[in-house]
DNA sequence: CGATTTGTCAATAGATATCTTGAATAATCG
DNA sequence: CGATTATTCAAGATATCTATTGACAAATCG
């Protein structure tokens, strides 16, 4: 029967997409590649992997097509292949927080304490950016920052943290956001003022899911 | 060092999901699942596929929670676990269709032809029943249409096409949906109506676009 | 109750995927 | 040009996934 073959085929193509996703390893790569563009031997310092491991994980996602390669001289920059790419992982993480609860329970295991109700919506953030009442505050590494980063916001990395916090002026509150909502450098800032007594909070969501919100941003020119 | 992990652990999390859909088959089974909620040997005898086969598939899509159980006397209904994996596996297949040319292969090989410019979009079709103007079609298995449909439409099974099709009206336009963008059944109706010289449309996707759309609908009473 | 229907489970062989190691390539630098 | 850096490729051991087979369990029916 040709609607089987035709069914076969359609449905063989989508469980690539999902084979190539279907790896923790891969998960992590994506999760980077959402953050910024990088080379390979940057991924694989970031991630504890070989540098042959990454690269292998890398084809396979390259060969689904959700990521895109341009060589620079010796080096090779990998990136996400767009913006769907983004959206499918930020829905994959959706689906998990919904239908696992063990992410719930790892969430709490680490989650850094004391900071119930220090939490702000994209929307409000958007609109206190508006009214320019708030400092915001970027705590990701600072490639990541370079690479693209919320408008007026300051670029915090997280292995700076308690020098750059000082500096920060405190005569009005300050938010802070970080990779998405399972990283922890936000929570560990807004701590850190908190404990100070200054009025801070965490943007609920990071960088990807302002981006894939489709809000403003302050961009690098892609090199595409 | 912690971070890493925590990290481990949530992207290990993550990764059950995605590998839950990683097959061709638990693909299918979904795809079935998200037209309406079925047994086990109506999966089986659709897919062509042993019991135990499916069965074994859907323990898999089970233990992701993916899929949710319900006992009727000897038999057992699966039905998606929400609204997130629905969206989850449209956004699956968004991201393959726009990234793997196979698909448009395929589909090219095995479209009906004669068809173009024959597709009505979803809203153009809200504004259009609210006018109660045309005549809609649901073209798939009458288990389909009964489980849910869109408002006012009629069931016209594929296997009675023929006869069906030559009962309806045919002062006013007539539009056809089935199981979504890559069914072929809305499309051989209208190519059939169109050999008569009736003017009928395809709606752009199909019932669980609608659905995820969150658009007005005719449903059984979930026995939830 | 025993027989039937429906679905699940367990075991197995074959196919795929993973990670490591070490070699091969591609661009750059002195 | 040879040496260096960054990445990819190939091979192989290990682990995981798949489909089939046949046995088992749960509810129903006569």
């Amino acid at each position: 029967m040709s609607h089987r073959i035709y069914k076969q085929r359609l449905y063989g193509q989508f469980a690539r997409v999902a084979q190539a996703l279907a790896s923790e390893r891969r998960l992590e790569l994506i999760d980077l590649l959402a953050q910024a563009p990088r080379h390979v031997d940057a991924l694989a310092a970031e991630t504890e992997m070989s540098v042959a491991n990454v690269s292998q994980h890398l084809q396979v996602l390259r060969a689904a097509n959700l990521v895109e390669t341009e060589r620079e001289g010796t080096k090779v920059t990998y990136r996400l292949a767009g913006d769907d790419v983004l959206k499918l992982w930020l829905t994959l993480r959706l689906v998990g927080t919904e239908r696992l609860p063990d992410i719930e329970r790892i969430v709490q295991q680490f989650a850094v304490s004391g900071l119930e109700g220090a939490t702000i919506s994209a929307e409000d953030l958007a609109t206190q950016l508006a009214g320019g009442a708030v400092t915001l505050i970027d705590v990701r590494p600072s490639l990541e920052y370079h690479s693209g980063h919320l408008p007026g916001a300051l670029s915090v990395p997280p292995d700076e943290m308690l020098q750059r916090l000082k500096a920060l002026r405190r005569d009005r509150p300050i938010v802070a956001y970080c990779r998405g909502g399972f990283c922890l450098f936000a929570d560990e800032a807004v701590a850190l003022l908190r404990g100070e007594g200054v009025e801070a909070y965490r943007l609920d969501g990071g960088w990807p899911e302002w981006l894939a919100a489709g809000r403003a941003v302050e961009q690098a020119a892609a090199a595409r």
